[in-house]
DNA sequence: TGAAATTGTCATCAG
DNA sequence: CTCTGATGACAATTT
């Protein structure tokens, strides 16, 4: 929202920023389903595509001149020559062996928003023997120190220009790769880094700090978060969408939190390594890069600041898929795109703890945050554990690494003891650290368990209730039928009473077989008259015994007719 | 600031 | 008897 100025208490504009995002999906959804679609695409390989023309010619100036002219519907557009296919399809992966058709595709269709920036940015990072970090596109640094607090726009690191790539989508409909993003999130957010005291110690760690003999010193400098703004900052992406993919990856990150969404446990742990290599970089239409600097000049942020910063990267980030080959094959592509995304090179960003020969001196600042927000939390939680455990390793000077000690089997395990002559503290500490890393592992399983059992049974309630309301509605249809069918009966039986001048024998049977739950009203009254009035007249034939006649019906003819006829039924 | 959530650890049990 | 995994309970910490 926002308030008009002149009018400030009575006007308010309301722009959804969830909007744009929510008809590209839903357009690619009709798309998918071949709704509304008026127009096939072929290749000249004689791949088709069903499209809205609509979406095409507004993303492409090739679709718009040829979608323009035409007024037919379902025409058909076939395709130059040098057109792939794929670079149509919702997500494209960028690899060297299709970059250059990408790009000629992209030429040839005149794709407003892949321009030769992405390609000057990506030809290199693909071909040249350079580290990618090397090659990162400048930035308008001018543009961004504006918006940027002091200390963190001040870098000294390589700048992106005015021309930074423009990550967006290959095909029209796609909004994951591409999509605005908020930057001042992001800016309060590094205000809060480097401002928060808390920055240079996390508090859940004292015990091994203490045990590390490390008091943490606060008088470090604060953290300098190196920022790069990799385009105009868009004035409009004061809230920024965050389409599908953020949900996407929230979704899966959302079941260590209980919510019980259905969540691929493979998908989730292969998000949670991708997740370490996340660099807080966002590189979007209107968005700034955040990365954090390699381990030799990046300071610590605590975990809650991570955390956040991590969330405003997930919320926010449309990177590129990294050409690590481990990435690209092992996850699906829009996790890909979420999550790979280095532009920097990825050894420097790889979340490591280091190992206890680095250790020494490093304390919790040797820390790379890359790797933060969620799952990653518990990972790096762990790991803080593995490191009270490698710096208590390093102290009683164990002579193997501890690494070994938690993954091999229990044989290997006996037999390295036995191999080794260990003191009792030694060994004491070596199965207490098994023991305890087992059991943190067999507590998350546990945990995960509880959670999948709970999610289960959150699906079958949903399905039990589903069930209910199906039978909900077969009853009440079922009876439906029987009041229709009961109004038939009593129309027949009227008929047949109204017209028959049954004597009363029948009409006792005729009443003997209606039913209680049968609503036949409509001719209890006239069964109830007609025996009435042939009771009287047998009456005045045979005083004595006329009552006996119709004893035995459950109708007491004595009595007056009643009007719902029920007293009979 | 307090409640809720998260996570590691310990104790205990069963296999 | 020892080891291991599962799990409840608890505490520390984060959200």
């Amino acid at each position: 929202f926002s308030v008009d100025s002149h009018r400030r208490s009575s006007a308010f504009t309301f722009e959804s920023s969830l909007h744009p995002g929510h008809v590209l999906r839903s357009l690619e959804e009709q798309r998918q389903r071949d709704v509304l679609c008026d127009v096939t695409v072929v290749t000249a390989e004689g791949q088709s595509f069903r499209a809205h023309r609509s979406v095409l010619a507004s993303c492409s100036e090739y679709f718009s001149q040829r979608v323009s002219s035409m007024c037919i519907q379902n025409a058909v557009i076939t395709l130059p020559l040098e057109v792939r296919l794929f670079c149509l399809h919702l997500q494209t992966l960028f690899c060297k062996e299709n970059v250059f058709d990408i790009q000629a595709s992209v030429s040839a269709l005149g794709f407003k928003d892949l321009d030769g920036a992405c390609f000057d940015f990506l030809l290199p990072k693909f071909f040249s023997s350079t580290k990618p970090s090397a090659v990162r596109p400048l930035c308008c640094k001018k543009k961004c120190k504006k918006s940027l607090p002091r200390d963190v726009s001040d870098s000294d690191e390589v700048l992106l220009d005015d021309k930074e790539v423009k990550p967006v989508a290959e095909s029209p409909y796609q909004e994951e790769v591409a999509f605005e993003c908020s930057n001042s999130d992001i800016i309060k957010t590094l205000n809060n880094v480097s401002k928060n005291d808390k920055v240079t110690q996390c508090p859940k760690y004292r015990k091994f700090q203490m045990a590390c003999g490390k008091e943490i010193d606060k008088s470090q400098p604060k953290p300098v978060i190196k920022y790069y703004c990799n385009s105009p900052c868009s004035s409009n992406s004061e809230s920024g969408s965050c389409p599908l993919v953020s949900r996407q990856v929230e979704d899966l990150f959302d079941s260590r939190r209980g919510n019980f969404h259905p969540v691929d446990a493979n998908k989730k742990e292969k998000l949670c390594e991708k997740k370490q290599q996340i660099e807080l970089q966002v590189n979007s239409d209107s968005t700034c890069n955040v990365k954090k600097i390699d381990e030799t000049e990046e300071e610590i942020i605590d975990r809650p600041e991570r955390s956040r910063l991590q969330s405003n990267i997930n919320n926010c980030n449309g990177n590129w898929t990294s050409d690590e080959p481990k990435m690209t094959n092992s996850c699906p592509v829009w996790l890909n795109a979420q999550l790979g995304s280095s532009l920097q090179d990825q050894s420097t960003s790889v979340w490591q703890y280091p190992k206890s020969s680095e250790y020494e001196g490093t304390s919790q600042s040797g820390l790379s945050s890359v790797n933060s927000g969620d799952d990653s939390d518990t990972e790096e939680t762990a790991a803080y554990c593995e490191a009270y455990a490698r710096e208590r390793a390093r102290q009683v000077q164990l002579p193997f690494p501890v690494d070994q000690i938690v993954e091999m089997s229990r044989n290997n395990f006996q037999e390295l003891l036995d191999k080794q002559s260990l003191t009792q503290e030694q060994l004491e500490l070596v199965r207490d650290m098994r023991r305890r890393s087992k059991n943190r592992l067999a507590a998350k399983r546990c945990r995960k368990r509880k959670l999948d059992c709970i999610y289960n049974l959150q699906c079958e309630i949903n399905k039990l209730k589903t069930e209910r309301e199906m039978l909900i509605q077969e009853r009440s249809r079922l009876s439906q039928l029987r009041l229709k069918t009961c109004n038939s009966v009593s129309a027949l039986c009227q008929r047949v009473c109204s017209s028959a001048n049954l004597p009363p024998e029948q009409l006792q049977q005729l009443a003997k077989y209606t039913a209680a739950e049968c609503p036949l009203t409509s001719y209890m009254p006239l069964i109830d008259s007609l025996l009435s009035s042939q009771h009287k007249q047998s009456t005045q034939l045979f005083p004595s015994g006329g009552k006996d006649d119709i004893g035995c019906s459950n109708t007491d003819t004595t009595q007056e007719p009643t009007h719902n006829g029920n007293s009979t039924a």
